[in-house]
DNA sequence: ACTGACGGGACCACCCGTTCAT
DNA sequence: ATGAACGGGTGGTCCCGTCAGT
């Protein structure tokens, strides 16, 4: 049977997130993953041909994930807001998805600093997003439900927010629902912060 | 003379920022920060007791200086979307300052994620920052100027905005002038996104 | 083929008890024995987790051979003199026994001086012989053999005598046939130095 | 003063023996020795030019005592048999003496082992005890107060004995009154433990 | 006489990847 | 497809001894 040789990989995999997420890349051995999965090198290196690989389908895995929920929202909706505050419900999902720990993607971005190969591929979701939110600003001020300004920008301070969000929920996970907070502040922004001389 | 001491100190602590800022601070080797400070293994660990002593280091080094900023800031304003802007100020110049390089910081975050001693070191002024926001943003909307809002989620946004723009200022380093970006981007969170219905 | 495994590691205990006897635990790198033994350093940590490990193996190698020999003698006797002789063949055949370097026994009690786990290891049989030696001193007083005095005593005296002989046989190998000393000295000690007054 | 420079010296030497007892000669660094006796490195080495200097006088200074010891008792006694009671008095007084800690004489013995300097001062006055317990028990022997025998052989044992409580009196401190031990350990070796058939 | 920064080298433990046998 | 032995190399830490300076 071919399940077998699925399940083995699939448990490597899943245990390098978890040992990943918790002691980072470099700290964390194949021995331990091999040990910790139950499996010996010979099967590791059978599935897998560098520890850099698992690494690198680790983060596949991530991507792919994301991309299915970003093209699923693109395709349901009309309204430029509608939209944008949609996506801050999908990001704000990812901070309860337990399965995906969200300190691995510190990882990957620190990786991402040193090796161009993951640099190239962590780094090119976040400019399909700036390019995303930009044109979609654009859309919403051509149509005039948005104020006339940078769409360049204001994708920009979208994204931003999301990753900060994303570092704030890291350093104090149980701090708030960050969930809500995604969408709360979303609408904030969009209103302004500054009171309004009606 | 004791100055001698101190020079070599002194540039153990700068080599390795720019080490550990390039490589990350596991893939620096001790080795590797002596042969290019141009000390001997003997010197470093007159030096300092440990590889991580010298990262714990740096990062309270880092820390002291945001604090000095912060501090020299919080004293000359006098409104409050003025002191917004001005810190919005701060964070942009730290993209410039050539000597504190900024994917140090990654990997202080990256580490806080393992070592609780770090992790506290490194946690504590963002806490610092969101209660600063916080009762800022209060003192705003007791005096009129700015909306009525939850003052925490206001500040968990700006903490939001600057990380955001940090992360992508790393992810994207020529993408644009990162402190004029920083500025204009409070800007627009200030006023708000949607178009006022006038 | 596991034979492979096993010689492998045989050899390794073999160059290892060598490499303790003439130049002590602390002054023997791995490094050493690996390459002594032919085998690299990925070997030796496969079939030792630390270099007191191995060092924990010799002894207790040690130690069971003494016990065998030990277990030998006590069937096969009756009278309690001659047990007491046999005793000191054995001892003295200690010293010829090439394959077992003797100076390796002094690495066991210094090391037994600091390290708890080795130091009851390597003390266990000093006692056993003690009160072995106890009781069967006992025995010979009740029967009528020897002269009546403190069991605990003479027993002490014989161990005595076996320690301080094998020390002397380290410091001086080549004095004396230390195996015919062994003997002639427990003569000796049964009959007195002091001349009988008949 | 030159009272300083010695004061320096020998709480050094002092510290040193205390260490070296605890931990071993080679387990102990001098930057440790250094530190428990509050001076610096270079005060060290500017009383001793290695580390194996100071062990070398340690040992000196012990052998020294030793002999004071010894020569105080030959002089003083007449009878053959009250001089070899009285050594074993001696003996057993270095059981007590709390200054030398007695451990160390095991790492003497250890590092005689290697070092063909230490093992020439270290093994001497084994050598010395050999020869005069030798002549002593002849001349016992000839003035009929002892037993015809191999007094090469005698003094083999008389020696054997010491070394042999000492090793117990190491591995079991607490065990006996090793003083006291000692003492009654000649007596029944001169009386023989054999059953004299009047 | 004494300080302490420093040089250079070694050591133990570990780690990634390969190989041979099953 | 899997397991275990193994190769070769690195990494952080520590240690002995020196030397310029006080």
């Amino acid at each position: 049977m071919q399940k077998r040789s699925e399940m083995t990989r699939a448990r490597i995999l899943e245990v390098a997130t978890t040992l990943f997420s918790q002691q980072g890349y470099e700290a964390t051995g194949v021995a331990e993953i091999c040990h910790a999965a139950g499996v010996s090198k010979g099967a590791f290196y059978h599935h897998f041909s560098t520890k850099q690989a698992i690494f690198l389908e680790l983060l596949e895995d991530w991507l792919n994930r994301l991309d299915i929920a970003f093209e699923q929202t693109r395709q349901g909706t009309q309204t430029v807001t509608q939209s944008i505050e949609i996506m801050a419900g999908i990001v704000g999902n990812i901070y309860q998805t337990a399965d995906i720990n969200l300190s691995i993607l510190l990882e990957f971005w620190t990786q991402a600093q040193r090796d161009p190969m993951i640099w190239q591929k962590a780094i090119a979701p976040y400019r399909r997003y700036q390019t995303y939110f930009s044109s979609l600003l654009q859309e919403g001020i051509d149509e005039g439900s948005l104020r006339e300004c940078n769409p360049k920008l204001g994708a920009r301070i979208i994204v931003s927010l999301a990753l900060g969000l994303l570092m704030q929920a890291l350093f104090d996970p149980g701090g708030t629902d960050w969930g809500r907070e995604s969408k709360e502040s979303i609408h904030l922004l969009m209103d302004g912060l500054v009171r309004r001389h009606e």
